[in-house]
RNA sequence: GCGGACGUGGCGAAACUGGUAGACGCAAGGGACUUAAAAUCCCUCGAUGGCAACGUCGUGCGGGUUCGAGUCCCGCCGUCCGCACCA
């Protein structure tokens, strides 16, 4: 018997540093075999790893180890996310270089994850700050330019005034900047676009083929791009109400069949004919100011009252040329979303009918749900939205609403006004286009140089990459390279007259929507990617990372593939065939007696019977045991990475990541959870040790048949790497684990009271010796460090990293009796051991005579006796 | 408001396509070893009745389909997530 300890302080490094110098984790673009590239989402390299990425990080190296030992060629790469503001706010803070603080950060955090233990192709690694990275971007940029997928506009922003920047609508937060506390104000800017919309129509229609990919983040993206089937109807104007003699309106409407339960029209306070209509009323004018003065913040759009203001201007239906409806201007109707008007049905329309009983326009039902009298509908406050048939409609009474609908489209296109169709079919997106252009710093400089005379210019291929200056200021807010004295001047490259570089940087989820094909070919400085290669690797077979990113990031790079591909870049439109979102790490929350948090490493826990006790370490003060809350540096119930490996070594912590949850649902980290994988660590470690003396050499051939206790072994052994291999295979680690558990303590057993058998039964032995190196197989993708030491003590002289893994045998998991359960009316009463070859016949017969079953029938004959093959047995009384 | 997911012991959870509910882990209790502790090993562990054999109940609640339902269907309740004035 071994007493000593697995020591992984001491056994982690020596693995790594053999791993490293034999390269055995690099990966050519030659290799002939079938490939697969497993890839976990990048991170930013804020300074330190998080437990978020232990347990991201843990699965992709899980998947590709076991990938590898199937014989795949595994592409599994790592890089940074270099760009980003943190840097900046860190520049200002401490006065350091982002460019210094950055390079620092991922140094440090490369070490972190080279402690972890994974297979990683560090040869590949790339950073989206380095010029060599950023400079390919750029040129897609003008790649997509010149396709017409970048368009320079006006739109409405969010703008920090005193950090002076763009800010995405995620970082405000109650109206206010998230960093400096100011109301944020809406503005307009000449942005840079990416036209993401361009492509909603196959975004949407692709997301079908996404089979590897959670329903639910398909659901989350088919919400975001929003698609709707509905009409644009020009309504006429009386041209005696309009401004300046307009003759229509124009409107997009999924309602068509609702027409006749019209009683206004509303118009966005951004709509041009809202802005001719105020020209000469003050009140109106007022009234735009102040739904505009509103702006983007949640909070008040929710409360928001509808608001409306009658222009006075007479819009004519489409079906009644007496029929008028006034012209409101509304603070709910947006812009940016169909044609910024629209016609109101309060019957059918919360926002309407809210609408019209503030104003007191009335409504009418047009839509009568089934078995309700039409005379009696009567809609007061609650507006109906759902399925009927028409009234009050004149020649679209009793239709259903999909047959009124195409009534309408059909009469309407061939109804003209001017000389064009009144109306057009319409298919209309939620998508927008994808506002890139940040005033910031640490980016990726936009290539564009505008020029007095020509205009916007692109920026040469020959003068890529434009580089950020180095040497900047961060003494005030705002874009530092706005005001740097030199770098934005510039000459023009088509008149050579004076002119001035683009000083916007572009969004860092462009860095991010494209890392995963420049790792495919990263040493290439010619081009982003090299088709060939990465035709090859792509698209990513697995996919990994946290849900936060289930549409922009997803959505981008779904988008970005596509624009590679129109630029010839890559063949590919769909850049992950297999996505897994993985669950968040959480833990419980310490309150102090003055409100304050404690975190995990300042408290003592002891558990008092049922009861759990919290106190803090310096002076034994209680504190209170909180929720269980995401880890948070505000709750300050973090765990750090470093400390756990140094404790306890990086395999215990990828065990206990995989262990106990489903992956894709949050894991409580739990001290004591930390030590039961610590105790099944050393457990492992001491059994391998206690056996292998025991064992006969490596490649002993198999002789077991006949032989009862060697074949049940070998049974549990492929039993185990079947029910492994699969749960491997659906990553459904957690249960890959408990078999694991389960196996380990058969070899228990096996080493426990009948060491002898090992010793004095060679062929129980070599059963002995497969079943070890199946578990070390096993547990390899998993516990890499551990298993390395454990295949040496099984005299393996190879690395366990490079093995194969075990092959099943088919006649190994084949019982030769099988225990089926008996049920009588669906209750469980008994179990029975039958051949497995027993007829039907012969198992009704010894059913039939068991004790428990003749009780429960109370001596009456059966009705009928049903034989499931393989799975139960039920006899109905 | 709209959309989605989920609800199983003290806790995290398992249960393939309807077929033994609670595998495995954690906690708890008991035992062995030890002068003692740690470590390790062994046993018990859904509720309830019974000395026991054994029985009854049990997967959020109420119905239904079925020989058989955690799983399928209908209606509720609750929790979490996403989106949200999208016409």
């Amino acid at each position: 018997m071994s007493n000593d300890r697995y020591n992984p302080r001491e056994a982690e490094p020596r693995w790594q540093r053999l791993w490293d110098e034999q390269g055995i984790f690099t990966t050519a673009n030659a290799d002939p075999r079938p490939k697969y590239y497993v890839l976990e989402m990048f991170p930013y390299p804020s300074g330190r790893i998080h437990m978020g990425h232990v347990r991201n990080y843990t699965m992709g190296d899980v998947v590709a180890r076991y990938k590898r030992a199937r014989g795949f060629s595994v592409l599994h790469p790592m890089g940074w996310d270099a760009f980003g503001m943190p840097a900046e706010n860190a520049a200002m803070a401490n006065r350091v270089h982002p460019k210094a603080w950055t390079y620092d950060n991922i140094a440090a955090m490369k070490k972190q994850l080279q402690s972890m233990g994974l297979s990683l192709d560090w040869k590949r690694e790339i950073a989206t700050c380095d010029p060599a990275y950023y400079k390919h971007q750029q040129r897609m940029f003008l790649d997509f330019l010149k396709a017409g997928l970048v368009e320079r506009k006006q739109s409405k922003v969010n703008w920090d005034p005193v950090d002076q920047t763009v800010l995405a609508n995620e970082q405000v937060i109650d109206g206010r900047g998230w960093r400096s506390g100011a109301p944020v104000e809406s503005r307009e800017l000449t942005q840079w676009f990416f036209k993401i919309s361009r492509f909603s129509e196959d975004l949407l229609a692709a997301l079908d083929g996404l089979e590897r990919w959670p329903d639910k983040v398909r659901t989350m993206q088919r919400n975001w791009i929003g698609r709707s089937e509905g009409l644009l109807v020009r309504f006429a104007l009386d041209t005696a109400t309009t401004p300046n003699g307009e003759g229509e309106l124009e409107i997009f409407t999924t309602r068509p069949d609702t027409l006749f339960g019209a009683r206004f029209m509303a118009l966005s306070p951004d709509h041009p004919l809202a802005a001719a209509a105020a020209k000469n009323n003050p009140a109106l004018q007022a009234f735009i100011a102040e739904c505009q003065r509103t702006g983007t913040a949640q909070e008040l759009i929710d409360t928001a009252e509808k608001q409306g203001f009658d222009t006075g201007i007479r819009a004519v239906h489409p079906f009644d040329p007496s029929w008028t409806l006034p012209v409101y201007v509304a603070n709910f109707i947006l812009m940016d979303y169909g044609t910024g008007a629209i016609f109101g049905c309060p019957a059918h329309d919360q926002r309407d009918l809210d609408f019209v009983n503030k104003y007191g326009l009335g409504n009418t039902p047009v839509v009568c749900p089934e078995g309700q009298d039409p005379a009696s509908f009567v809609i007061t406050d609650v507006a109906y939205d759902g399925d009927g048939r028409l009234i009050n409609s004149r020649f679209l009474d009793g239709m259903t609403i999909a047959a009124a609908k195409e009534e309408v489209a059909v009469r309407l296109e061939r109804a003209t006004l001017g000389n064009r169709a009144v109306a057009q079919r319409q298919v209309n997106f939620r998508l927008r286009d994808w506002g890139i252009s940040r005033q910031r710093y640490w980016g990726c400089p936009i290539p564009i140089i505008h020029c007095e005379v020509c205009g916007v210019v692109p920026v040469p291929a020959k003068d890529l990459p434009v580089r950020l200056p180095d040497d900047i200021e961060f003494d005030r807010p705002g874009n530092p390279l706005d005001r740097h004295p030199t770098w934005k001047h510039v000459a023009c490259p088509q008149c050579g007259g004076k002119a001035r570089r683009e000083t916007d940087t572009m969004d860092t989820f462009v860095d991010s929507s494209w890392y995963f094909a420049r790792f495919t070919d990263p040493w290439n400085a010619e081009a982003p990617t090299d088709p060939a290669a990465a035709n090859a690797w792509l698209p990513v077979d697995q996919y990994i990372g946290g849900i936060e990113h289930a549409i922009l990031h997803l959505l981008y790079s779904r988008f970005f593939t596509r624009a590679m591909k129109v630029a010839g870049h890559v063949g590919i439109d769909e850049p992950f065939a297999g996505l897994f979102t993985q669950g968040m790490v959480v833990h419980e929350t310490y309150r102090k007696a003055d409100g304050s948090f404690a975190s995990p490493a300042e408290v003592t826990i002891e558990a008092d019977g049922e009861a759990r006790r919290a106190t803090l370490l310096i002076d034994g003060e209680p504190v209170e045991i909180g929720s269980i809350e995401k880890m948070s540096k505000s709750k300050r119930n973090t765990v750090d990475p470093d400390d756990i490996i140094a404790s306890y070594g990086a395999d215990t912590a990828r065990w206990f990541m995989l262990s106990d949850s489903p992956p894709d649902r949050d894991v409580i980290w739990t001290e004591d959870g930390v030590q039961g994988a610590w105790r099944f660590v050393q457990r492992v470690w001491r059994l391998v040790a206690t056996a292998a003396p025991h064992l006969p050499a490596p490649g002993t051939p198999m002789t077991a048949n006949g032989h009862i206790g060697a074949k049940a072994l070998r049974m549990i052994a492929h039993r185990t790497l079947a029910d492994v291999s699969d749960a491997l295979e659906r990553l459904r680690f957690n249960t890959a684990i408990a078999k694991l558990y389960t196996f380990v303590g058969t070899l228990q057993e096996v080493v426990n009271d009948p060491i002898r058998h090992i010793e004095t039964d060679p062929v129980y032995a070599a059963a002995a010796r497969e079943a070890f190196e199946i578990l070390v197989r096993l547990v390899a993708p998993m516990m890499p460090h551990l298993a390395e030491e454990c295949w040496g003590a099984l005299g393996q002289t190879g690395l366990v990293s490079q093995a194969p893994w075990p092959t099943v045998e088919p006649d190994l998991l084949v019982e030769d009796t099988m225990t089926l359960p008996v049920q009588v009316n669906g209750k469980k009463r008994a179990d029975i051991s039958v051949p497995r070859a027993a007829r039907n016949s012969e198992i009704e017969t010894a059913v039939l005579a068991l004790d428990a079953v003749k009780r429960a029938l109370d001596g009456k004959p059966p009705r009928k006796v049903i034989i499931v093959p393989q799975r139960i047995v039920n006899v109905v009384g």
